[in-house]
DNA sequence: ATGGCCGGATCTTCCGGA
């Protein structure tokens, strides 16, 4: 069982470039973000001629989310955090294949001390609170997605450049290490990985030929689902096309 | 050559992203 995130950077622009990966990659379960789609706009004709189930949530311009599904429909669908009143559509979970999944597009937080900055702290606490419930009633849970937060200084190319700046701040970090007090894991740091792989890197810069990136795309699994992760990998190829997105997709193998 | 982007909404020029 395969199941991915990918920062897609309008669906509008990529949805090419996502059927094609979609077909060579052969994933079970998706969730995409940044899809800048009113829900009218969905491409759900195209997914579903290619055999994908899909649920979304989107908005126009900025955000949005959705959680793709081969076999079967996900169930119990929800849009964003309840409880949170938000204008932004960021969050879409579901279950399916016995798995609760939480696809999320943090907030970017622009930079420390901003309006923008006080909203992603919001959210976080709003998240950490509602997975805390739904972890009890979802034992079997992954929350994938954008975190937009850097982890540790091992996921920035130049932690000197990057400390203290947005995605690497203490604060962010102190957010993403209470996900992980939740009795979630980070599936890619649950095996030996190469140094210096990144799952964004901006557009400018030749970043992407110079490997100037961050790892800010994430797959947190809860305690129930560790022992069965098998591998957690980062595609950079997608990276490598024509128009791509700035972000690579994340993949993580669960057995049994 | 020491800087180089992209998508979307419009405004041929800006904002936001990370």
């Amino acid at each position: 069982m395969k199941i991915a995130t990918w920062n897609v950077n309008s669906l509008a622009v990529r949805l090419p470039q996502l059927l094609s990966w979609l077909d060579t990659e052969k994933p079970d379960l998706v969730v995409l973000q940044e899809t800048k789609l009113t829900d009218d706009k969905f491409p759900q004709a195209e997914l579903s001629e290619a055999g994908w189930h899909a649920q979304w949530f989107g908005q126009r311009t900025y955000n949005g989310v959705a959680l793709l599904s081969r076999g079967q429909a996900a169930e119990a669908v929800m849009r964003n955090i309840p409880g949170f009143d938000d204008e932004q559509a960021r969050l879409i979970a579901g279950s399916a294949a016995g798995l609760r999944i939480v696809g999320a597009y943090f907030p970017n937080g622009q930079a420390p001390g901003s309006d923008k900055f006080a909203y992603k702290m919001r959210w976080l606490d709003a998240l950490r609170e509602w997975l805390r419930e739904e972890l009890e009633e979802h034992p079997k849970l992954v929350l994938l997605g954008d975190f937009n937060i850097a982890p540790a200084d091992c996921d920035v190319h130049d932690p000197v450049l990057w400390a203290g700046q947005i995605h690497c701040t203490d604060e962010e970090r102190t957010h993403f290490r209470a996900l992980l007090g939740l009795g979630l894991h980070d599936a890619f740091r649950l095996f030996e990985q190469p140094p210096k792989l990144w799952s964004w890197w901006d557009y400018r810069n030749l970043a992407f030929r110079k490997n100037q990136g961050l790892r800010i795309d994430h797959i947190l699994v809860s305690e129930a689902l560790k022992p069965r992760v098998v591998a957690c990998r980062i595609d950079k190829l997608p990276r490598k096309n024509e128009r791509p997105s700035d972000h690579a997709p994340v993949i993580v193998e669960l057995g049994g």
